[in-house]
RNA sequence: GGGCCCGUGGCGGAAUGGUAGACGCUGCAGACUUAAAAUCUGUUGUUCGUAAGAGCGUGCCGGUUCAAGUCCGGCCGGGCCCACCA
């Protein structure tokens, strides 16, 4: 007998054109169904897709497929993240408008991520930077405005002297700009912000509540949030009408108070400084220190000495002033009082200026605070009437008494700041707003959106090439019809990842970001996304962005969603090897060769490479692969098996060589399976013979039935593969101990095998399913139902241990009752000797 | 400094408190082949033993339990996130 050789090339194209050709992907809202939305995380088009990608969609995919033949209306769409720097970087780098080099990556990464097979409804795709999609999100800014949501504010930002930009927080490394290498500045300029701080209570509230959220990211974004309660009131100034307000989450302890501290940015600083001399030395001091972990680590605290004296206006308390550099403007009220007994970082700063140390929280455990602070539980002491309180009764009775003598007043602060939107860039959604002289700040009236980018612009200036452009920004006012000028500044591009989710639900909708009968329909009240899915780097920013903006858009009528992403699933890294040559160059595992003696060696040269740590892929350190590489030499079954065979997809996963290939030869190992049996299918309608081998056999599909339905539904994707394997296993066992006898395998064996590796291998399923004689997609084969009353094992199996040592195993009936099975125990041989 | 997670063979990893190591990768031995590749078969925690078998084994110490990789307490080690946050 002959078989051919699987072509996986020639297969995967062919059902992947089958798929586009039968438009099986597309998708309609659909009443009579339940609905499914699965959405991973839209990438960044930089050009070619990464590992990291790969994994990302596979999962998603899975999901998708899976959920599909379960019988729902499900969605699965895909975009662009588009605006960005890279595009302009490009642009500077190669003279290339960002636009152009854009839509060429989006063209090239859409046909490597059709190359993998996914069932995406590509009618659906989104890209950020096309007018028809930034023109809704001008149009909701200028609805947030009207709403308070978004308003202008004068900021401190990270400015780049040489480029003439605004910088990200991540854009500073050790102080510096990340492509000029020039020490950042800190500006104030006026910003556009929106009001994510009036939401920080519901955010953290309904955080608490996304029960298929990993409980990782819900207490990253709460502690991102950072709620505390404390006591605000103000200390008077000797000799002075002004007061100093502070904030304290421990007012218990107030009368170890021995200084109060401002921030050097404060605005009373300058003024109580006076014209002391050093001020101007020690606030330049305050500005250079960096902001790094390290500089941090190794920062002195520095103090400046106003000589003036604060009291407590309740207790009348009488302490220094200083302007202190540990003291953070953007927290509380940016001045504090400082307890050095029971907190550290006062406690340094009284060790360098001699202040005393009065300890007011006593504790059974031994303190020496000559050595450092104590900051756990006690009791008051030193304290007057707070005197033999536990902390927390301390602190209410405290917050009572200012509250009643209204010097000060219980607070609830928080860490979260609004969120800064404006950017001076090109490439990002312009901010649809007009400055007249007259009429001042003038919103564009929506018959004139979307505010489009011009397509001429230069880059040869550092800076922003929208200010730079000659005629793009002059417009007349709106309102009074005089000359104007545009805001040249353009949105954050977290901006448009925050909403994306609701346009793949209406995406050519020209009048409104989402008609509301569709948000109603795919991402209701009760909630949105069934299933997101992307890197848990973006656990805070990009996911906290897009649960604001979606209580933003239900307060602004747009939608009834209050959380975009019900469930989410945070998948681990891509890992590899690393290699250098023997002049510490760092090499690319496809320029590198294993000998059969362990050794790796250069594949050209032939000398030896040192192997370094499995780390995450990146491209300094070389350690990738192409998936275009994999997909043209293994396919995508084989890339997306590996991927989802080995580590739990939440951890991290080595890319080795040996596993892709492991799985490459598992998909021929199955098409070898059905192709060279086909003789010994049951006929079509046949019922099953009842021998134990086929009673066995149906009764390992069925239990796989169910294990990978299990296995999936949790996320435990490596599992339902090691269980499909073992199921193939089982089948070519049949196989072989029936072979030259005529019993049938069940033609349902073989179709449940199909069925359950289709999510995870689409491809090989269409082909082999086809090669069953199906005349239709297994895409569209409704997921198989495990029979009960052939999984009812009615035997078990356990082991009988004495003194916690297994002696023997018996099978007993599952009925059976306990007495049976101790005198089953007790007869074994081996359970006699040991006892 | 605060928070979270994780420690199981040579490796990735399985294991509702009930037969530890499923499933794979690697290695080893063999079959097929002139040879190699591919494929197939066997084997692969560790110690002792020719073998049958026996002992030891889930980072360490203790506890709960008839029974602990799993639950509890305390250490040790590794990783991630946040952070002069008052």
């Amino acid at each position: 007998m002959t078989t051919e050789r699987y072509n996986i090339k020639a297969a995967e194209a062919k059902w992947q054109k089958s798929w586009s050709d039968q438009d099986v992907f597309t998708v309609k809202e659909d009443t009579s169904k339940e609905k499914y939305y699965v959405l991973e995380m839209f990438p960044y088009p930089s050009g070619r897709i990464h590992v990291g990608h790969v994994r990302n969609y596979t999962l998603g995919d899975v999901v998708a497929r899976y959920r599909h033949a379960l019988g729902y209306n499900v969605l699965h769409p895909m975009g662009w993240d588009a605006f960005g720097l890279p595009a302009e970087n490009a642009a500077i780098e190669r003279g290339e408008h960002p636009g152009k080099w854009t839509r060429e990556n989006i063209a090239q990464m859409r046909e490597q991520l059709k190359s993998m097979g996914l069932s995406i409804d590509w009618s659906r795709e989104v890209a950020t930077c096309d007018p028809d999609y930034y023109r809704h999100e001008q149009a909701m800014f200028l609805k947030f405005l009207e709403k308070g949501i978004a308003y202008r504010k004068e900021a401190v930002v990270n400015w780049d002297p040489v480029d003439n930009t605004v910088l990200a927080n991540e854009q500073v490394i050790d102080g510096k700009g990340w492509r000029t290498g020039a020490p950042v500045e800190r500006r104030k300029l006026n910003q556009w912000a929106l009001k994510i701080t009036d939401y920080a209570e519901e955010l953290l509230e309904d955080v608490k509540k996304l029960e298929r959220w990993p409980e990782k990211v819900r207490i990253m974004q709460e502690n991102w949030i950072g709620k505390s309660q404390g006591l605000q009131f103000k200390w008077n100034i000797i000799g002075s009408e002004d007061q100093i307000e502070v904030y304290t989450t421990r007012p218990d302890t107030l009368f170890g108070a021995s200084f109060v501290a401002l921030a050097p940015d404060h605005p009373m600083s300058a003024a109580l400084a006076g014209n002391k001399n050093g001020f101007d030395a020690f606030i330049k001091a305050c500005q250079a220190q960096g902001t790094s972990e390290a500089a941090i680590e190794q920062a002195e605290k520095l103090g400046f000495d106003t000589g003036l004296q604060a009291t407590h206006p309740l207790l009348g308390r009488e302490v220094p002033i200083y302007i202190a550099n540990f003291i953070l403007m953007d927290y509380g009220t940016g001045a504090i009082f400082g307890v050095p007994a029971h907190d550290q970082r006062d406690f340094d700063f009284a060790k360098k200026y001699n202040l005393p140390i009065q300890q007011v929280i006593s504790s059974a455990e031994e303190i020496d605070l000559n050595k450092e602070s104590y900051s756990g539980a006690g009791k008051l002491i030193n304290s007057q009437f707070l005197d033999g309180l536990e902390i927390a009764e301390a602190q209410a009775e405290i917050i009572k008494r200012c509250e009643n003598d209204n010097s000060g007043f219980g607070v609830t602060k928080y860490r979260l700041r609004d969120w800064g939107v404006s950017r001076q860039r090109y490439w990002g959604c312009p901010i649809p707003i007009i400055y007249c002289d007259d009429c001042g700040v003038v919103p564009v009236p929506a018959a004139q959106l979307p505010v489009t980018l011009p397509e001429d612009v230069s880059f040869d200036k550092p800076g922003n090439p929208l200010a730079h452009h000659p005629s793009w920004k002059h417009v007349n006012c709106p309102s009074c019809d005089k000359p104007a000028t545009r805001e040249t500044d353009t949105f954050d591009t977290f901006f448009e990842s925050s909403w994306y989710q609701f346009r793949y639900c209406d995406p050519q909708n020209d009048t409104q970001p989402i008609a509301l009968d569709k948000a109603d329909y795919w991402m209701p009240f009760g909630g949105g996304v069934e299933q997101y899915i992307g890197g848990v780097e973006h656990a805070v920013l990009h996911l906290l962005y897009a649960r604001f903006f979606t209580k933003a858009m239900r307060d602004c009528g747009i939608v009834n969603t209050s959380e975009p992403f019900t469930g989410l699933f945070t998948q681990g890294m891509v890992t590899h090897e690393t290699y250098q040559d023997e002049a510490g160059k760092w090499l690319l595992p496809s320029e590198t060769l294993k000998n059969d003696d362990g050794t790796t060696v250069h594949v050209q040269t032939g000398k030896p490479v040192t192997v370094g740590a499995t780390i995450k892929m990146s491209k300094s350190k070389k350690n990738v692969v192409d998936p275009e590489e994999i997909l043209g030499t293994y396919g995508a079954d084989a890339a997306r098996l590996f991927i989802l065979s080995d580590s739990p997809p939440e951890r991290d996963l080595e890319w080795t060589e040996s596993g892709i290939e492991g799985a490459w030869r598992y998909i021929n190992r199955l098409h070898r399976l059905i192709t060279e049996n086909m003789h010994k299918l049951s006929p079509a309608g046949a019922q099953p013979a009842e021998d134990k081998a086929t009673t066995e056999i149906l009764r390992a599909a069925h239990a796989t039935i169910k294990g990978v339905g299990a296995d999936i539904d949790n996320f435990q994707m490596n599992k339902a593969v090691a269980r499909i394997r073992e199921f193939s296993n089982a089948i070519d066992k049949f196989l072989k101990d029936s072979a030259g006898s005529d019993t049938a395998i069940p033609r349902e064996v073989f179709e449940i095998l199909l069925q359950l590796i289709a999510p995870m291998m689409p491809h090989l399923a269409e082909e082999l399913w086809h090669l069953l004689g199906h005349e239709t997609l297994i895409y569209n084969q409704m997921w198989p139902k495990a029979n009960e009353a052939l999984l009812a094992n009615d035997t078990v199996t356990i082991g009988v241990q004495v003194n916690g040592k297994v002696r023997a195993t018996i099978t007993m009936p599952k009925d059976a009752d306990s007495k049976a099975f101790e005198n089953e125990a007790l007869a074994q041989d081996t359970v006699k000797a040991a006892i």
